[in-house]
DNA sequence: CCACTTTTTGAAATAAATTGCAGAAAGTTC
DNA sequence: GAACTTTCTGCAATTTATTTCAAAAAGTGG
């Protein structure tokens, strides 16, 4: 919440500009309670009566990214979508359950999470190689479409 | 080796048939000692002489990853990556590290591997979600990458 | 509020991946 | 191995997420 508060003055200090467009996307991504499509984001201010470019979007996300206050996740065939992701306290990686079916995606519990974590560690001092925050997707199917899975099929 | 020996049966027993162009690509699937992707493949049939067209390439990859005989590697803003993937013994998830700044990508050590396997097992039993054999990415900087990069900023 | 620089815009371009369709193979049956 | 059905392929056209570009606008520092 309000998480506008702490990127404002490291994107400031980082000589980047304090733009209303970039505010007003890590807004959209702070209330956002799901995962964001560029898109989605797009529709989300036009629809509030912003003027913003998709094109800013796209960019505005990408620095995002870069600078590790969001993370992006790849999906195959389909947009990506982001995340905000607190740079200070988060773990490393965060474990998003994509369901292949319906296509939501769901977070991994939290205990499992620390043990995903814990294991990124133990891999990036075995192979000197530094990972950077991220999500990642373990795809599959969500128990309700493997119900129905099993009969449609 | 030979992986196509087994594939080709699997295929028959689904009531898809053994084509040329099937045969070739599970041929170069399984020669390749890295990750190819489809246009990859395709320039590698097109030397052999092979009459292939890139649409065939990817309606068999696609084909191939349905039925989990290989495993697709999305990348941002990158071709897609394949690989072969043995369903009878192969871990359910390969882990690869993959450099941000030159693209390099690495297989986990296979004690990792197995570490990471295990926790996928326990996520699949807790969230009752179905994790289906793939490929999962971690992105960062390797090694030589982290060391050019402290220095040229 | 002026001068300077970065950023945004909107439209057009790009490129990976997909699709429709007609002809060509593969599998099947006799 | 001829005739028939089904699936597959190649080509070209299409889709769609993302990027590029020149001109316009907005942020910043004095």
């Amino acid at each position: 919440m309000e998480y506008i508060i702490n990127i404002r003055p490291a994107l400031y200090n980082k000589g980047y500009r304090i733009t209303g467009q970039r505010q007003q996307i890590i807004r959209i991504l702070d209330k956002a309670t799901d995962h964001q499509s560029a898109y989605k984001i797009y529709e989300e201010l036009r629809k509030m009566n912003h003027r913003v470019s998709i094109a800013t979007i796209y960019r505005t996300l990408d620095l995002l990214v870069e600078l590790n206050f969001v993370r992006r996740i790849d999906r195959h065939k389909q947009p990506s979508v982001y995340e905000l992701a607190d740079p200070g306290k988060g773990p490393t990686v965060k474990v998003h359950l994509i369901c292949r079916k319906c296509n939501q995606v769901q977070d991994i519990s939290s205990s499992l999470s620390v043990m995903f974590n814990d294991l990124v560690g133990k891999a990036q001092l075995y192979h000197e190689f530094s990972i950077e925050p991220q999500a990642i997707s373990l795809r599959g199917l969500c128990a309700k479409c493997r119900v129905e899975s099993a009969r449609g099929n």
